[in-house]
RNA sequence: GCGCCCAUAGCUCAGCUGGAUAGAGCAACGGACUUCUAAUCCGUAGGUCGGUGGUUCGAAUCCACCUGGGCGUGCCA
């Protein structure tokens, strides 16, 4: 049930006397800003009030006394400038947990517009390891597949895979070059991953020795300033007229140009790194001063690949299924799946009646060789073909646009993608109107980047990318240093054998890095830090496994106790609305935060905004931990008392693991 | 230069189309374990929401400017 829907719906209703816009004013409801306000309030009729030019109190009293809501809420009161606030009744929530309890949704209804969205997300670059900045794309386009489909929307779920770029002709370079057919068959993907790694290293190589001279003179320049910066800021925060926040605001600012030189210096001794690592080992050397051009010798590669050269396509073909491997180890393990993995080299053969299409409808222009659409509002074009004749990324964007659009007839997509591309979103979207495609609505779901715990990017020593597969391990086997913790394995019954210690280190530690990623607001940045993720304290994953497990372990306590063996099933057969009586606070303070499980889903929805169920299952996590300590469920003869927290416990475990598995992530029944 | 995003507690972050006294987690401090699992709970302390103006009955939220930061910026994706 969404409690502030039904609310809007109400006040409609109310409103339609005094205003002919009853939308403008009935959406403004709110979960009470105080409890002692009560449950809900709406603000609508203070600005209300000034547009028909009547007193916002007696309007307030107006739309109170139109009200038809006695079965949801007590009598509203009128408070303040005019806000309503809004006390539910007790047997509303009593029967609104029954409905909740009966209902294998949870209470939760489906939409009334279902609508058929293909949602794009992850889209890594195979054959290139991934890293922990393909993570965002991948766990918030998961979710908010997960979200979709459950209120009932068709979800196409298509990971647009980077199978056709550079990275084939690095690794058929490399193939070429380095390989040995017999072991690379006999062991095909860790064969190419390293080929892989070979080839690029080489490239590398000639990129940091080129980069390094300008290297040199940014840190000189990042130095000086970060050395003035630190010295006004020391200024300011030694004299005495400065106010703290004048001394916080030089000092940050300090901090950001030191940042800046620390970041210029670890380019430094990452570039200085790579050429050590090729120059201090004879082998590399060789093949470094051997294959000098590599860089430019890959591109042919990735040339004659693109145009069907016979024996570059025949490799592609070989290996593009091992890279796929590759990747879905990592998909298994995150529990993440697609419908369709449609990559770039899906679309290769559409390029060119894309270019033709847009020239036919006068849309592009040549300029300096390339093929370029101009667009209003825009200071640069799209290009649509390079110089050379190849196709680029938009090319390859508007040939999947109008695919999905005839083969997959969707209402919208979303691209779950960087906000480094929201300029070239932007120009794409703009273009679907010219091509007559303006039926489809497109989303660019932006979300920022993950930096490191120090606020920089996270690298290794040698600059690459830190693996995303070194990162999940990491998690899992923090995680198991907690689920193992003797202390805790002592307290267990019957004994928690190594397979399901082991298989809970998995769950806890994936539930960790999925829901650092989703608790964010996803445009802003954030800082990926292990330690905090992995501490299972505070608003974490665990904290809401950890509650679910709680209840299944009260209610295997309470089963035991009744002699009942499905105490869910017998509950649901057993409880009526007088049967739920909330007498404590936390009591009714659970089963308010049960209710709103809809409203928080459909909050998420409404802006892609996973972080809003995250907050959500937490505060109702909270609510149950409170509820848990106050009121025991075990031991109680009060037949009402019982079924009342039974019923609260159920549902409690019922929505978080719900409201977990929409965010991708498991529980466990005991941990 | 131009464009987009950002600035909220010591730290990491929420804050829903403007609403009542700005919230959480961590860290700090004080309490609660013969536990329906203390991976917990209860409490205390901590903020001039970067600055200045403006719109409004009301601004962290909207507008303008300023300061500081991040990202992007015609043939990578």
């Amino acid at each position: 049930m969404n409690l502030s829907a039904l609310l809007r719906k109400r006040f409609h209703a109310a409103l339609n006397e005094l205003t002919d816009q009853p939308e403008d004013f009935a959406g403004m409801i709110r979960v009470a800003a105080d409890p002692k306000f009560g449950d809900y309030q709406s603000n609508a009729c203070m600005p209300l009030g000034k547009k028909i030019g009547q007193a916002p109190r007696d309007v307030a009293t107006k739309v109170v006394d139109a009200l038809q809501i006695e079965d949801v809420c007590e009598t509203p009161d009128v408070a303040g400038p005019g806000f309503i606030n809004i006390k539910l009744r007790d047997e509303f929530l009593s029967s609104t947990i029954v409905e909740m309890i009966g209902d294998e949704r949870v209470g939760v209804a489906t939409t009334e517009q279902p609508e058929k969205i293909v949602i794009d997300y992850s889209s890594p670059n195979v054959a290139k390891p991934m890293h922990v900045g393909h993570i965002r794309s991948t766990v918030i386009g998961h979710a908010l597949s997960e979200t979709l489909r459950f209120v009932g929307h068709e979800v196409i779920t298509d990971n647009h895979l980077g199978d056709w770029g550079t990275q084939f002709g690095i690794i058929i370079y490399g193939y070429k070059h380095f390989g040995d057919p017999d072991v690379v068959a006999a062991n095909p993907v860790p064969e190419l991953a390293s080929l892989y790694r070979l080839t690029n290293q080489l490239i590398e190589y000639q990129k940091a020795k080129a980069s390094l001279p300008q290297l040199n003179t940014k840190l000189a320049e990042a130095e000086s300033h970060a050395e003035t910066e630190d010295a006004a800021a020391k200024a300011i925060e030694s004299d005495e007229k400065a106010t703290a926040k004048e001394k916080k605001k030089a000092r940050k600012s300090a901090d950001a140009a030191r940042r800046r030189f620390e970041s210029i210096k670890s380019d430094i001794a990452s570039t200085q790194a790579k050429i050590a690592d090729v120059d201090n080992d004879a082998k590399l050397a060789a093949l470094a001063a051997e294959h000098e051009d590599v860089p430019a010798a890959v591109l042919r590669e990735t040339a004659k690949l693109h145009e069907g050269d016979a024996e570059n396509r025949a490799l592609w073909e070989k290996f593009l299924p091992h890279c796929k491997d590759e990747i879905n180890r990592i998909y298994d393990r995150l529990g993440v799946t697609f419908d369709h993995t449609l990559g770039e080299s899906f679309y290769h053969d559409r390029l060119p009646g894309v270019v033709e299409m847009l020239n036919k409808l006068g849309l592009t222009t040549k300029s300096d060789g390339a093929v370029c659409v101009f667009l209003d509002g825009f200071d640069s074009p799209m290009i649509i073909q390079k110089r050379d004749g190849a196709f680029l990324y938009a090319t390859t964007d508007l040939a999947t646009l109008q695919y999905r659009n005839e083969v997959f007839q969707c209402d919208r997509i979303l691209y779950v993608v960087d906000s480094r591309q929201s300029e070239h979103f932007e120009k794409f979207f703009a273009m679907a109107g010219p091509l007559g495609m303006e039926n489809i609505e497109l989303v660019h779901v932006s979300f920022g980047t993950v930096l490191g715990k120090d606020g920089r990017p996270m690298k290794t020593r040698s600059g690459s990318l830190i693996g995303l597969e070194s990162l999940l391990d990491d998690a899992v086997a923090r995680a198991k240093d907690v689920v193992c913790n003797p202390e805790r394995l002592s307290n267990m019954s019957p004994p928690m054998g190594e397979e399901e210690q082991n298989q809970i280190a998995e769950v806890v530690g994936m539930g960790a890095i999925k829901y650092a990623d989703l608790s964010h607001h996803r445009t802003s940045d954030y800082r990926f830090d292990v330690d905090k993720m992995v501490a299972l304290e505070g608003n974490t994953a665990t904290y809401m496994q950890y509650s679910y497990a709680r209840t299944q372990s009260i209610l295997r306590r309470v089963a035991e106790e009744q002699g009942i063996a499905d105490i869910e099933s017998w509950i649901g057969e057993n409880i009526s609305t007088p049967d739920i009586q909330l007498r404590e606070p936390a009591e009714r303070a659970l089963a308010i935060a049960l209710i709103r499980f809809e409203e928080a889903i459909d909050n998420a929805i409404a802006a892609y905004t996973p972080n809003q169920l995250c907050d959500y299952l937490f505060d109702t996590a909270k609510a149950y931990s409170t509820f848990n300590d106050a009121c025991r469920v075990l031991g109680n003869t009060d037949p009402t008392i019982l079924k009342t927290r039974l019923a609260l416990v159920v549902l409690t475990g019922r929505v978080i693991k719900q409201g977990l598995k929409l965010l991708g992530i498991g529980v466990c029944d005991r941990m």
